[in-house]
DNA sequence: GATGAATGAGAATTCATTCAT
DNA sequence: GATGAATGAATTCTCATTCAT
């Protein structure tokens, strides 16, 4: 291998892939996305075979992001609200910071060219939180209730919020708030 | 009139349209639903004048048909939890029985493909039901939550409830019950 | 037969047929041309069997009316003269008062869709005249020039003096003119 | 560069453009076009992003290379009538030469595809020639005449002379002088 | 005879992917 | 490895013509 491929335009072709499926799905252009990285067409399937294998990596990277922005200083330790609240936390902060990015996720969740494997392996990269918050739902949450099912939950009251906080900025923190309220208390026994 | 518009082929086109839309998303070809409506390529466009027509109407038939099964014998008078329970009893059943037209319905609310308009007129289609329970909010939750934040957690806490029915089918009663009672503890005071 | 063909709808057709094709060239939709003569898409196949069959019909019928304007008075004994300049005189203002059936003819010429037989025919309208005229040449232009040559250059005279006579209205007389003597002291010995 | 646009190709598909428009017109299918040129259908497009603009630019081209043509040793000095003849026999030689590039300028011309900008920039090819013939007619045409009527007539009466050289080939040298001497004595006082 | 819905063969254009340079 | 021209299948939409009513 005379020349090692580029981590740097790989990395572009991944930030512009982003931002044109977050503008306009899945069916971007593998031209356009080329173009916005600044590379030619045809380097675009040096780095990934087909569009579908840059899609999938695509969604794996920015979950690694978000996963890895939500494990940082987890309290491992600690009351569960807190626990709880530092996710909250993590997930509408790092939103909020990253629109296109959330954006992007979505998009590629609600599309059909993620692979079944690479979505379990997104589920994957929450596991230790997954896990330790199972836990403590045993304690708070009334028995039945699958801990994946209040993933879930929390997952798409975060989306919920960031729309209200996108929609009306002012009362961002107002909504940061509530938003959790809701979670907990309703989550509760 | 030589032959009218059969009202049977327009309802063909828009089903097959819902199941395409549901399965691939609105890049599917016009090609592809006519065939599945049992048309010819050229009769959808007798019936819709663009693609964008047709997924608009779409999505305006499907609301309407949601709103009116929403609106069905619901209890004008009566106490706010009860007809909190009934709009989320429509919603869960109908979006139960109806897998591929709820499908349907977040594809395109996703896509670029919806006018403002028809985004208008959809959320037109439950203003009865949104204003009463505006009053009805007013009692039971806290200061400072608009209807609207509350209409949408209800929305997405029925979409994210019927993900895990449709998961774990034997389980479907208890999650239709667990998702209600933490919307209401949710969002009570 | 039932009911006859009306003739006020054949001539409805081939109006509407002329106004289009002369906006759009041949390639104006057949559906255009029945909606704007007030018919059905269906009716316009049962007064001429195809599109071309129209295109060539319309095309004798303006024909027709262009040599029948023509040859109405048309000196047939006085000076040389005086019958070519009977004939320009005729062809510039049925042109003038007609523009949209001149553009028409213009069109169809130019196209691919006269058939040998249409233009035959067409040339046949004007045979009387052009034999006269033939007559006319024999003294008039040096020897060698056929009257075909002569009646084509007539032609292409008025349609450049009609260009400018739109282009300048101010000065229609003086083109209209201007374009004769050209013509005849260009022919002349 | 990975590989230049291929001069080669571009002119494969203007030729082959060139071909079909003389025959049907500026409707003659892309993919035609494309065939006709040796090249694959979306090669063409990597060429002329839409089919406008590839007939726009057919008429350019031809219209210039009409221009080269006419412009090649042309006598700036000298007397009136042999400008003007050099400029005819320009006109009717390469015209009989290149029979299939003439009826392309026509159709093109004919046709509501070209943009006035073309149109203007085809005025504009001829503007020496132009402005030069506008002196000598100051002096051999009758007062009143504008130069463009007068240019527009050689046009008009080099196609016509064209036609009847292609349709008596035996003649073609009679025709060419005839029909110089029919211009010249008629627009000469 | 009149109507206009139904048809399906194109039409222009896009796009993921390949491959010559 | 990088480039971008080349490819042709697929896409949305049009239109002459047929035919049920």
């Amino acid at each position: 291998m005379a020349r090692p491929l580029s981590e740097e335009k790989r990395s572009a072709i991944l930030a512009a892939a982003a931002e044109l499926v977050a503008a306009s799905g899945t069916g971007a252009p593998t031209a356009g996305i080329a173009k916005a990285a600044g590379v030619a067409e045809g380097t675009l399937f040096t780095y990934f075979a087909t569009k579908d294998e840059l899609l999938n990596q695509l969604f794996l990277e920015l979950e690694a992001e978000l996963a890895a922005t939500t494990l940082d200083s987890f309290p491992m330790s600690g009351r569960p609200r807190d626990r709880s609240r530092h996710l909250w936390d993590r997930l509408v902060d790092w939103s909020a910071a990253n629109p296109v990015k959330r954006k992007a996720i979505r998009q590629l969740k609600e599309s059909d060219r993620l692979t079944e494997e690479s979505r379990r392996r997104g589920v994957e990269l929450f596991r230790e939180i997954t896990t330790r918050l199972e836990q403590d739902l045993s304690d708070h949450v009334p028995k039945g209730h699958c801990a994946a099912y209040i993933g879930a939950i929390l997952d798409t009251l975060v989306e919920t919020t960031l729309d209200f906080m996108a929609r009306d900025p002012a009362r961002r923190a107002h909504y940061k708030q509530a938003g959790f309220d809701i979670f907990w208390k309703g989550i509760g026994r």
